[in-house]
DNA sequence: ATAATATTTGCGTTACAAGCAAAGGTGAGG
DNA sequence: CCTCACCTTTGCTTGTAACGCAAATATTAT
């Protein structure tokens, strides 16, 4: 309808008890303080300021919305200051996605000591495995294994996506451990897909790539039953190392053919935080990345200590 | 700082759920609803709205200004609706000024009848003698008597300021009848001056302008002295119709040479209303004012019935 | 896949606000 | 009493910002 200007030139002037004062305040032809408030005037239907040339006085109308409208424009500065203020340093609540597996394991463990450097930060974390909008959901920042839909979200990369072969020490101790990749066709090989088919595996070593056709009795479209499978002692499997990587340092697991892994392919684009594509990156957001780029770091504590690399594949 | 319309823009987006759909319903182009948006975002430094081509979602700093903001809009609306309210029919208080003798007689015990008719309508009289300033006293309209200093103000004719000369009956019986204007030469004449030096009666009559130099044993700058001793019979006064027209018409006292009347001079020039020349006239000073004009009339209750016509000066 | 619709950005135009100057008016002080 | 200083308002000019249009990009529905 009008304009705010208006408004606070009219305070101003009350508060003032002169167009030419205000003018000189805010650094304003006393002309324009005085069109402004006319057209204010207009705006309301009634005058709100007697004036002659020498003094300013309130008429009723006027008195009514001064009182009124001071208040409200304190409040809109609240207001605006309550958003900044919650720009200033994180806080607020924090909606963060991510998959199941993965959340359980690398984002909720980091929440304590991320929470403990930001107290004012409260963290609602949804973990779902079909893919959601963060929009829609409502989430802040997400968190995401390998398969980067492309969309108006910036992705920025935590960790690399290894998946290495492995299983458990009874399994090995009964079946022989793998010598070289084609030895992985005898045996019995976990699978995780999502559609049915042969199964390939395709494996890079220090001869190149290798691409193994497996199988055996466990096909399955969720990494966790691969996971408890391998395990269990059933057989060889193709997992992250974020999944495995702690087992196998314990020695739950043992890694099979250290020299090779997946070849990089969808799944393994590696781990990102996502989140929306906005001039203004808030501040709890910007945190919380910051916070998993830097505890997950670019080796991150679940692989391996450095040793000789394997596969020859770049760390992506 | 910033404009209103962005802030009604941002929480009809926030209603419509889209940039267009509040376009379409304000009539504004989608850019300039983007834009406008944008702009609100940088000045108070926050995503407010999470965009994708296909939805709008509040960011939480959105959600905290939307609440708060959406309140504030709400009360501003009403703070202009009370004000335009105040311009629809009268209501609220209303601050009359005006001189102490005429307020009490003529405009007191009007004010029952005006009350009755604006039950909405308080009153604020403020009866004074010296001239004040109506900003000054915060008055919104004052009644003049004579002597309209010209100012930024509108005058308006509520009654003509005939004087006439008055003595008591018992005043009269003691000392004669004067006849003709020189016979005031030898009566007791008191005198309303605000100056000392002689004191000159200019009186119109049949013969046209008479000057008579009259004095007496009373001189005083308030007129109701005059009125005062005139009652109590101590001679003639020269005192305007209003303050005794009544007693005229009651014979507590009588007319004297009522062929005679004092010829119009800064005195005479009427009683009017001054009210400020605004552009908005609120809608109680101008049914006050219709209503004193209304009350009053061409020829008010104070003066004599209709008679032969004296002095021949027009009634101004 | 194609159509429809959404936001954003670039660009030209228009409308509004600011500044300047002058006019009219008021109060203070010589 | 008159002049001076200062205030508000108005006309005019100038500059800025808001607007609409069109195109680019992106997403949902058919």
């Amino acid at each position: 309808m009008n304009s705010l200007n208006a408004i606070r030139l009219f305070t101003a002037s009350v508060d003032a008890g002169s167009f030419s004062e205000v003018g000189r305040q805010l650094g304003l032809a006393p002309s324009s303080v005085s069109r402004q408030i006319a057209a204010l005037e207009d705006s309301v239907g009634a005058q709100l300021i007697h004036r002659t040339t020498r003094k300013l006085s309130l008429t009723e109308a006027g008195r009514l919305y001064f009182e009124r409208v001071s208040r409200i424009l304190a409040e809109l500065d609240e207001a605006s200051a309550a958003v900044s203020h919650l720009e200033e340093s994180p806080r607020g609540v924090l909606h963060v996605n991510g998959p199941t597996a993965f959340g359980v394991r690398h984002v909720a463990p980091a929440l304590p000591d991320f929470l403990a450097r930001y107290p004012e930060v409260r963290i609602e974390l949804t973990l779902t495995d079909n893919f959601v909008d963060l929009l829609e959901v409502g989430a802040d920042v997400a968190v995401r294994v390998g398969e980067l839909e492309d969309s108006s979200l910036i992705a920025r990369r935590l960790a690399p996506n290894r998946r290495v072969l492995c299983a458990s020490p009874g399994y090995l101790q009964g079946a022989g451990t793998p010598e070289c990749p084609q030895d992985l066709e005898a045996h019995n090989c976990l699978i995780y897909t999502r559609h049915h088919g042969n199964v390939h595996w395709n494996l890079g070593g220090p001869d190149g790539l290798v691409e193994v056709r497996v199988g055996g009795n466990l096909r399955t479209n969720n990494t966790e039953a691969v996971h408890a499978a391998a395990l269990g002692g059933l057989g060889i499997a193709l997992l992250p190392s974020w999944l495995v990587g702690q087992e196998v340092q314990s020695g739950r697991l043992m890694e099979v053919l250290p020299g090779y892994r997946a070849a990089p392919g969808a799944l393994d684009t590696g781990i990102h935080a996502l989140y929306p594509a906005d001039r203004h990156l808030s501040t709890k957001v910007r945190a919380f990345v910051d916070f998993l780029v830097e505890r997950y770091g670019p080796r991150p504590y679940w692989e391996d200590p450095p040793e000789g690399k394997a596969g020859g594949f770049p760390a992506r």
